[in-house]
DNA sequence: ACATGTGAAAGTTTTCACAGCG
DNA sequence: CGCTGTGAAAACTTTCACATGT
């Protein structure tokens, strides 16, 4: 099967996002530079990651955003709904579950583990909040693929591990704690002070000549 | 100068993370394969990347932690104080907030903005919350040149531009919109839904044979 | 005309592999 | 020895440029 790197994937969910906004302003047909432009890339980086979802557009009207659009989704999407555990309703857990909430038609949010017992058993945004006890049980029950990881570092590393036992195969972990684990496990650390540090470095960068 | 690609930027902001782990722990020296195997990255990448810091490892002793870190901090690091403001103080900017809180030696979240009127001069983390409206007065007043936009995607837009129109020179972007700037601006999109999309499409990826 | 799809070139990043050193 | 620093190769990514189609 064609493989896809992480950068290809990336774009082509931006595309999707574009699309989805050209299909909501009723925009019928697009051309490759017009994508380019709102995602700042050159138009031949989209034609050539376009062919990897094998939808041709015209050489006359460019592509069609709703055909392009189901040929992306069909491309990234899982066959079945992807189940999704979040580890932690603090502030972070909290902003997460409200952003994805029904964002997406066949990734959602399905539990939410927690150890504070003012908020077990309550349902936040649709979704029951369990006792970070049940993980295993509800995880496999659910069939959860997916982890987000929004508490502190100290417990990160045992619960990562405890996740990947009972069948977790991607983590988003924006803890503070640095995760490694096997490769065929997706691992993305998000620790949002690496943004902020970028920032600062680049931002030092003065103009070229 | 010698210049570094934001993928290098990235690996030594987790380099000094390891690091700072290590001397932590009290490690005195370590090797490139040591923080290798907790990077998961090749030991010749580290060896390169710390060429551009400017300090030699010994043949014997590998690195000194706490020299190495001297290195990479100088190399990352401004020279004066990074003030940082912050746009919206809704879970999400709280949970930033909190996460930056004395986090870094020399870049912390210096002003907050909000419209609600009930957060307005309250002190938060130590930093005060200023209305929307003062955006232009407190970054000019303050010169920051780094700003994280944690607001929901409407005035995103007018909001970022309005920034960058009073010098800001790095935005950090967890809004849904999609921001796209002169190329002197460093922008970093974080829509929170693209790490989920991505762990979906790995996760189904299967075992080599 | 003008836009697509794509072979080939250019550019970037990673890894290999080895000289050299304590 | 077993490490570092690094030239050179390999791998990967982006861009150019053009044949082709309408």
């Amino acid at each position: 099967m064609k493989t896809a790197s992480e950068k290809v994937v990336h774009r082509l969910i931006l595309y999707k996002k574009l699309l989805k906004n050209f299909q909501s302003k009723s925009v019928r047909n697009i051309f490759s530079h017009n994508l380019a432009e709102h995602a700042s890339l050159n138009p031949a980086q989209i034609r050539r990651d376009l062919m990897l979802v094998g939808y041709d557009g015209s050489t006359v009207s460019g592509y069609n955003v709703n055909d392009l659009l189901f040929c992306i989704e069909k491309f990234l999407y899982p066959n079945e709904i992807q189940n999704v555990a979040l580890i932690g309703l603090g502030n972070l857990g909290k902003s997460i579950l409200d952003y994805c909430y029904g964002r997406h038609p066949i990734i959602a949010i399905n539990a939410i583990f927690e150890k504070d017992p003012n908020k077990i058993n309550r349902i936040i945004c649709g979704t029951r909040c369990y006792h970070i006890d049940d993980l295993e049980i509800i995880v496999k029950k659910n069939s959860i693929k997916i982890a987000i990881i929004a508490i502190s570092s100290s417990v990160t590393e045992t619960i990562a591990k405890r996740l990947i036992e009972c069948g977790v195969k991607s983590i988003i972990n924006y803890s503070n704690a640095c995760l490694s684990f096997p490769a065929e496990i997706y691992v993305e650390n998000r620790d949002m002070m690496f943004a902020v540090e970028k920032a600062a470095f680049f931002s030092k960068k003065e103009k070229e000549i």
